[in-house]
DNA sequence: ACGATGCGTGAGCACTGCTCTCGTTGGGTG
DNA sequence: CACCCAACGAGAGCAGTGCTCACGCATCGT
């Protein structure tokens, strides 16, 4: 049987989460208080430090649930796809990516926009960081595998080819040159556009973002990744 | 004549901002503390208060600093190339842009980095934030005018055509929807890359990323704009 | 049954942004 | 030139922060 302090120390790490996360959506990464989530917890401050040692790690633990919460939405809305048709996986798993960040705006923020000087991502957060482009990955992949992608061949120097190839040793994917080096710039632009977007820098610049979005995605499927 | 305390006010606004400067590059934003910087200059934290209200305000005087130094950088590199090839001033630009994210990290991580949730962006940087793009876009008209562009037609909807049509309107520039839209999705990766980069998103995914920037830039004024 | 360990408490340290009052001093005005 | 207001620096103080430590109590494994 599993013990009474086992249960409430996992209980505890769960409200301090998400009394943490709220705080987080309110006011930012900087208005995460140990203090006020002790507060409201009507717990003393020192006691947060059981669960947590430092305000850092906390943090880090919003931050690998938000790779986690971004990667799942991501597998979702991937797996949704019935016909696993490449192209319309590709712009579900890209408008899932854009939903979220409108629903978890400062969770995307805190791992998609400034990095804290001296704050090297703890192992923990390779991990989930990984989930999301997996899904992209395999995307490829399956594209790669049904030949339905026809992009109009663009010219890769010797030096990125050398690139693309340690990186397909590395990630032990079969994905051809043309189709890996579209793909990371489709998924750079993705988070570009996404990250234009939610932080604001297409105010006085685009009037619908949502329609633009759309517009990017469509034209990365087409003329950039080129799904059949 | 111009009054001693004129002088010594001017003086002291940028010895404040100075070590302000020192603090953002070593410690982040978060790291500014007013009565550090004090310290620092041999004043007492209040004394702070006669030339900045507050914390935010200082903060956004670096931002207002910081989008002018990325701005008269690009302004500056595309002052440099003395042939005016419309492809060579992109890639100048283009550069500028990478080159200074890289010497100013913090800084390049406060304008395009995580928003703080509840700070709208002052006045006083939209002005400075439109420089750069300014840069942009006198070098896409150029390229218009000249003709020195010739992309692969993509499909441009309805819809973006109507968005295209009213910056075009706002912006009182000639430039051509197919132009318009290549402009503005270079100009997003181009970010996009530089941010990953930077933020470290690329950390186990590319090894030389000066290398792959370069791959970006030249596809980006080739295939997406298509400068001749 | 007992001892080690986990846990909550409260005081305390060093720091932060910001406010207020109090003299002093510089610089336009009568 | 004298005067008076505004700008300024100093210092105390308030409310808040992250974090540490010694102290007891409760729980769990032996």
């Amino acid at each position: 049987m599993v013990g009474i302090r086992e249960r409430a120390r996992a209980e505890h790490i769960l409200d301090i989460k998400r009394v943490a996360g709220e705080q987080l959506s309110t006011s930012g990464a900087a208005g995460v208080s140990l203090r006020a989530i002790a507060r409201e917890l009507g717990m003393v401050s020192s006691a947060i430090y059981r669960y947590f040692p430092s305000r850092d790690e906390l943090l880090t633990a919003l931050i690998v649930d938000a790779y986690d919460s971004i990667g799942s939405a991501a597998e979702q809305a991937d797996a949704a796809v019935v016909d696993r048709n490449v192209r319309t996986r590709w712009i579900e798993v890209a408008r899932s990516a854009y939903r979220w960040a409108g629903e978890h705006h400062t969770e995307y923020g805190l791992i998609f926009g400034t990095p804290v000087p001296g704050y090297a991502a703890p192992q923990d957060t390779i991990g989930p960081a990984t989930r999301f482009t997996t899904v992209l990955l395999s995307l490829l992949v399956d594209a790669q595998r049904r030949g339905d992608v026809n992009a109009a061949p663009t010219t890769i120097r010797p030096d990125i080819r050398r690139e693309l190839a340690s990186m397909r040793a590395r990630l032990e994917i079969d994905i051809d040159d043309q189709l890996l080096a579209a793909g990371l710039l489709s998924w750079v632009t993705l988070f570009g556009t996404i990250s234009f977007i939610r932080f604001g820098h297409f105010t006085n610049v685009i009037e619908d973002c949502d329609t633009y979005f759309e517009h990017v995605l469509t034209h990365l499927g087409t003329s950039v990744i080129g799904f059949a």
